[in-house]
DNA sequence: TCTTGTGTTGACATCGTTGTCACGATCCGG
DNA sequence: CCGGATCGTGACAACGATGTCAACACAAGA
């Protein structure tokens, strides 16, 4: 397979090189009979234009990075699904990067990325989206970026984002709802910005419905299994447990129903337990958990789209719609336990 | 931030450009008093090469492909995360590309990518390794290729392998020892060659034991939760259960412990199960899984260095090691049930 | 008919780096 | 002390595309 270069299909076609170059990037001032002419030798030849060369003589460079902190959980791969797929429609590729801040010199690694890699743009996810100095090492750069789920300095970049806070309230009302009044919260990583918020709409919803949250139904997680388990201990392990509990993901709502379960406690009879996230395990739980979809592919499609497709000017924020998903670990409370 | 060129080093290290690039290319022939002058200036300027000029005028591209049947499984991201880390060590970067037969045109596109990226070279997964007609058009690319367990036509490429075989041979000694006689299997899909090894270890050890497997004791599954449970259920449903079930990997293991609970079958007192990969699901679930620990990390990570560090000639098979983890699913079979 | 303008095309330089090759300096053995 | 091998270095031309700009064709208006 030798390699077929614009000038073969410009020598081909009868036409010089510039003018290839036009029609495979849709410029106009070409003549539709030429620009077929084209690009029927373009198919003949199956000819693709090398990215390196495209890159080193305009600054394009249509590999997109998406940056991560931990790329293993259910989370990022979701999200680098859904970038992935929108990358390939416009033609770009993904360049998965991983932002290690335990690393001493983790900037300057990250810098020089930027500098050998001239990127067509960055998508940055929680929780390093909140890093300012990872966001002025991008502006230095003059990456464009998106940022998914960001929760601080929301006029530094374009973004996307659910209502979390609504969501956490619409979960929280769909308990009281059920009857429940004794709900405990299972926070998340306070860095974080989701976890703030859902807090925030599981405050307003008890609020609202006129109910006292005391501080012994608060536990404090960081979305980890582990601290879930933790967390869950703490609120099951005396006597006197609540009647349904807010776990603020899916991973610390497994913990929870793991805890429940060895504690001889039925779900969703004696408790009701609610996740975050729509992840797998959501549906692989049993019983299924109760919990919000999050549209991550979504989320990162669109910021994809924003990135490549947007041209040079980068739009506004985008919200995308959560929801609901009601499932089997939520029902009503025990008779008993309703005053 | 105007762009540091290797013409600015050249400038300032009173050198010319080819001598800038035979320092940071660690080529020989350079006095150590002016490859340390270069050196400093490199370091005064932050310069990093442009990695789109690099890979214009020589072949290399710094890039590596990393090809995916479905990108979402766990198991896909930790061949990530160790391929990544090892990329980043290298300083090479990290291009995920699905691979999705369903589309009609995927052979096209595939080619479409390896022509405009000439990657250094791709790392191939399961079961998508196994596809001739996808080593076919990398051959025809000369794209460098390593294969994580392949299961066919092993003398095509270099590989990075684990022994299937014996870890499920070993697994299944380990339900022999504790005294089960009864081992029901669930399979895993028939196209990853990875379940049928891990059967012939599983047929190995029960006939070195000399007990035959029943039919009825054998089920089919693709290693997915969902075909995992309708196995476990074909196995748990009727009054005649085995004392241990093999599954052929955690998802399917998880699937049948769920089925073994709505059942009301104690694990491991009733009934043992294992697993096999060692998933992060393998110690999330309760009780913790038995199974056998894959270090799909170390591979992807022996993978990249075989392809990027490996030079020219690429080296030959590797075979990283196994290790049996045992956990809560598994222990001694009910008395009664002991022949 | 001569401008002027608009649309179409190609020549050429350029992006930043590395491959090739030639040149001078140094080293060695005879 | 000389000739050839070896070492260190730089000039120059790629690599494969696109940006710039000039040239040309042709239509419309003066």
């Amino acid at each position: 397979m030798s390699t077929v270069t614009i000038k073969d299909v410009a020598a081909r076609a009868g036409v010089s090189p510039k003018t290839v170059s036009r029609v495979i990037n849709g410029e106009e001032h070409v003549r539709p009979a030429v620009r077929e002419a084209v690009m029927k030798v373009v198919t003949e030849l199956a000819y693709r234009p090398n990215a390196f060369a495209r890159g080193l003589s305009s600054a394009r460079s249509f590999l997109v990075g998406l940056f991560f902190d931990q790329p293993s959980t259910g989370y990022a791969a979701d999200l680098q699904r859904g970038a992935i797929v929108r990358c390939r429609e416009l033609s770009h590729h993904l360049i998965v990067e991983p932002v290690d801040r335990s690393l001493p010199d983790w900037m300057a690694k990250l810098a020089a990325t930027l500098q050998e890699l001239r990127l067509a743009g960055v998508i940055l996810t929680p929780p390093i989206c909140d890093w300012p100095d990872l966001l002025d090492l991008l502006e230095e750069h003059d990456v464009p970026v998106v940022r998914i789920a960001p929760g601080q300095a929301l006029e530094r970049t374009p973004y996307v984002r659910m209502d979390d806070r609504a969501a956490a309230r619409e979960l929280t009302d769909h308990l009281l709802g059920l009857g429940h009044r004794d709900i405990a919260f299972i926070r998340g990583n306070p860095t974080h910005s989701a976890a703030v918020a859902r807090w925030e709409g599981f405050s307003d919803a008890m609020r609202a419905a006129g109910i006292a949250v005391p501080a012994r139904r608060v536990m404090q997680g960081d979305f980890s299994f582990r601290t879930g388990l933790a967390a869950a201990e703490a609120l099951l392990g005396s006597g006197d447990i609540p009647t349904a509990i807010f776990a603020c993901n899916d991973e610390m709502a497994l913990a929870t129903l793991v805890v429940a379960m060895r504690h001889g406690i039925a779900v969703p009879q004696q408790l009701s337990i609610t996740g975050f996230d729509d992840a797998e395990i959501a549906r692989i739980a049993w019983p299924q958990l109760t919990t919000v979809r999050q549209p991550n592919p979504e989320m990162a499609a669109a910021a994809i789209s924003m990135l490549v497709g947007g041209g040079g000017s980068a739009p506004g924020p985008i919200e995308l719609p959560y929801s609901l998903v009601v499932r089997d670990s939520s029902g009503p409370p025990p008779p008993q336990a309703t005053e």
